[in-house]
DNA sequence: TCGGATACGGAGCAGAAACTCCGATTGTAC
DNA sequence: GTACAATCGGAGTTTCTGCTCCGTATCCGA
């Protein structure tokens, strides 16, 4: 990403410029989600249109390059909860936080649904390591039984995505995150709390 | 909504034609999302572009007849099921009915989560009115024990609504509506059908 | 049947947004 | 410091889409 497409390195400007479009795109999508114009990333950016098309010769490849950000720095947030002393409490709390981001951020959503079309991604790596990193909180928390058994990865990305494109629409995004905590605890005894029994 | 602006009843021809126009709009809806085109609807109704904006001024208006005949449609679907014999079963089974029409039909998802912006309704009537048809279920439901008191129908239309989205992009719908369903029936005892008690 | 009102069709207009092009500018190797 | 290549900026081009306008076709009451 430092690099032309024929090997050579980046001036140092073209790259504080590049880094500059990709930080202003991720404001401007968060705030007015992905249908707002690429002109308005260039404005909030300080560069040219051709700057930003220089860099990202299209809008979806500018899109793209927000979203995995987005996504790769939702995986380094799984990933450092991934040893925490609680589980449960990791898991459901990366859960929320995602939640809530999402309240705010319209991209996020997206990003997840795109995340979700599993299989063929474009995208290539970024996809799968979301969902590895939500894997890993996700065995850890069901090993210590607070969440059920019988749900993978796919199906959290899944829900996940649900649930945040449900916070940004409707007010009461807290109780509809409950329900789906508990959808997600197991169903016998030892419920309520993230509390490991064996 | 048969007659003109100024009172006069609508001519033969042109009351044909809007019913023509408003399926085409829900078919190419449905099946491209609300940024398809409306020449692209024109076309499909078989009519001129002209013919469309006599009836619905702004694509904005079509949208809105779009979202409000299929939350009507909705809002009666719920009305004839409050009657069932089994209420738990009725309001599962409006709640898996929904969602998986939403997995075809992109315009679903958003009127559902137009319907979730309460309060605020340019649309008026028919917000209310699936939430009030979806509140007769939910409180069915609710008093044979088969949904946890504990929600009310705003909660209910936004969880539709992110169920709805889930459904449309990821593939395994049928696993997150089973979380979702757990998540909503009582935590206690009696839980797994919906069997009423006391 | 006939006349006037109503509705139709689609060319054309206006605005917006993605993307291109090239003269001006800036970074960097020597 | 200089020269050259890389990069920048933004006016301009293209394409698309919502919407208007008006000559033509259709309906319907008398």
């Amino acid at each position: 990403m430092t690099t032309t497409s024929s090997g050579k390195p980046l001036r140092a400007d073209a790259l504080r410029n590049r880094a500059k479009v990709l930080a202003a795109a991720e404001d401007v999508f968060a705030a007015q989600g992905t249908s707002a114009s690429t002109e308005e990333v260039a404005r909030r950016a300080g560069v040219g249109i051709g700057t930003v098309f220089r860099h990202f010769p299209t809008k979806e490849s500018l899109l793209e390059a927000v979203l995995v950000a987005l996504l790769d720095r939702l995986a380094g947030e799984a990933r450092e909860l991934a040893s925490a002393a609680d589980p449960g409490a990791a898991f459901f709390g990366f859960f929320a936080r995602v939640v809530s981001q999402a309240s705010t951020k319209q991209a996020v959503t997206e990003a997840l649904a795109e995340a979700g079309v599993d299989a063929r991604e474009a995208t290539g790596r970024t996809g799968p390591d979301v969902k590895d990193a939500i894997g890993t909180l996700l065995e850890r928390a069901q090993r210590a039984g607070a969440v059920r058994p019988d749900v993978g990865p796919a199906e959290v990305t899944a829900l996940l995505a649900g649930i945040s494109f449900a916070a940004g629409r409707a007010g009461g995004s807290d109780d509809v995150l409950r329900i789906a905590f508990d959808g997600l605890r197991p169903r016998d005894g030892d419920a309520g709390q993230p509390a490991p029994r064996g």
